[in-house]
RNA sequence: GGCGCUAUCGUCUAGCCUGGUCCAGGACGUCAGCUUCUCAAGCUGAAGACUCGGGUUCGAAUCCCGAUAGCGCUACCA
């Protein structure tokens, strides 16, 4: 058995490129199958390499790999061989007009399509006008050259998108004019744009690598993109690309068109930054990093990035926004949210602060532990609840209102920052009763 | 317009082939509550769908027909 992925690089690869190629590939591989890659570029003019370098990377990224690799634009002889028979046979003829292209003659007849997903489908050929099959240029379109390339690559199964379903009749005539055995096909729904129509820039981004930049994993694009009209028959909803190998069938494969959830695409993905393993992680971090302003110039050895990113791996949908939680442990001041500091640094809290900041300066053992001992101590003296307390502090080192456990939080920050931002905090409360 | 494909909660889906166990299950999202130092997570609960109309049948989400709607194709693009 053999399955192919067939691009063209005339754009990007999009969402719905990548969810076709995600069905070949797990089919290949449960069937232990071959697969390969062909590269469509038989129209000149549109094909550019920067869209071929993007669509290979794409596929890499998303660990996709292929088996052969094959490119159209260095066929054209076999094309024009095959149509040259074609025409000897009487099947075809040139265009009347003199441009050198060659036309099937459209056979009358009732073609039938035997679909493994949408089952026996008939088309009348009455209705399909003669085919090119070699433009005027003397290069293939689309529909002859894939069946010649299907054929001589001895490509088993064709999973493509149903939006080729229409195409099919036309390829079949093509297989029946040549004599080639005909293979099975398999047309999968597509991925609509929330809109209804489909998937279109002005939809959101389409671009795999858009979201590569948006900060998702491929972990969970891949998780994603095989659910959108496929399931594996249970409720698993996380599911990784070796775990979906055995399971997935294109028995299970949905007819109808999935449109496309950016909401449950953030929670998958978020499921799988929280259970990445945290090395991983940190690599995958890094390019996020960098693009963070706060970031540059500051270099924490891999342990205690590590474990600033602990804090903040469960809280986090997006490598973007992971990159952008750690702005606290980058900076040297941080900036508050100005709402909390109006709020928080006008309670008069010098006297708590102070008494705090002496008690974490005491502390031997600058652990979670011992700090929340310390803290609770404090409270405890100075009679007031934990709340009117913690909601300053975290804004005080953080600048923010939310994020990760306070003592947590602080042992990581360790003493001497904690104690320089309690200080820097209380300048501020000065400024404010002045 | 013609031809084709499709039709279960707002969205992704299970169930449909082999009618009854489905007053339809799960997930995202939404809402409420719990937990908690906040946020997130987690847990509990709620609202929420078989497009419509005809058949067939004792019985239909499941089978058949029709309508409607959505999408696709209708290029010397792929």
């Amino acid at each position: 058995m053999k399955v192919r992925f067939a691009p063209s690089p005339t754009g990007y690869l999009h969402i719905g490129g990548a969810r076709t190629c995600l069905f070949n590939w797990l089919f290949a591989r449960h069937n232990k199958a071959s697969f390969i890659l062909r590269i469509e570029d038989t129209d000149q003019a549109r094909s550019k390499k920067e869209y071929l370098d993007e669509i290979l990377e794409s596929l890499k990224w998303l660990g996709l790999d292929w088996d052969e690799l094959y490119y159209q634009s260095e066929r054209f002889q076999i094309y024009r061989a095959v149509a040259e028979k074609l025409l000897g046979e009487g099947k075809a003829y040139k265009a009347e007009d003199g441009s050198g292209a060659v036309i099937l003659k459209m056979p009358r007849k009732m073609v039938r399509i035997d679909d493994m997903i949408h089952g026996a489908i008939s088309v009348d050929t009455a209705l399909i006008k003669d085919q090119v099959l070699i433009k005027s240029d003397q290069s293939p379109t689309y529909n002859f050259a894939c069946v010649v390339d299907d054929n001589d690559m001895r490509v088993t199964h064709i999973i493509r998108g149903d939006d080729h379903i229409s195409n099919t009749p036309k390829q079949l005539v093509i297989y029946e004019a040549l004599g080639y055995k005909i293979p099975r096909f398999a047309h999968i729904p597509m991925i609509l744009g929330s809109g209804g129509g489909r998937m279109s820039k002005r939809a959101g981004a389409t671009a795999i690598t858009e979201y590569r930049r948006m900060g998702f994993l491929a972990a969970g694009l891949v998780n994603y993109l095989m659910l959108l009209g496929w399931s594996p028959g249970n409720d698993q909803e996380i599911i990784s690309l070796p775990e979906a190998v055995p399971k997935f069938d294109l028995i299970n494969a949905n007819k109808t068109a999935a449109t496309f959830d950016m909401k449950k695409l953030l929670w998958l993905n978020g499921q799988h930054i929280r259970s990445c393993n945290i090395d991983a992680l940190s690599g995958l971090l890094a390019p996020f990093l960098d693009e963070q302003s706060f970031a540059k110039g500051v270099n924490f050895d891999g342990k205690s990035l590590i474990s600033i990113l602990k804090l903040y791996q469960e809280r986090a949908q997006t490598l973007v926004e992971l990159a952008q939680g750690l702005k606290p442990f980058f900076v040297q001041e941080v900036e508050f949210d100005k709402d909390a500091s109006e709020k928080f640094f006008s309670q008069g809290l010098t006297k708590e602060f102070v008494l705090l900041k002496d008690r974490f300066m005491a502390l031997d053992d600058f652990s979670a532990v011992k700090i929340e001992e310390a803290f609770r101590a404090a409270v405890a003296e100075l009679g007031v609840t934990v709340k009117h307390l913690i909601h300053p502090l975290r804004l005080a080192l953080s600048g923010r209102t939310g994020g990760p456990g306070m003592f947590e939080f602080i042992e990581v920050l360790g003493k001497e920052r904690t104690i320089e931002r309690i200080e820097r905090a209380m300048k501020l409360f000065k400024k404010e009763g002045v």
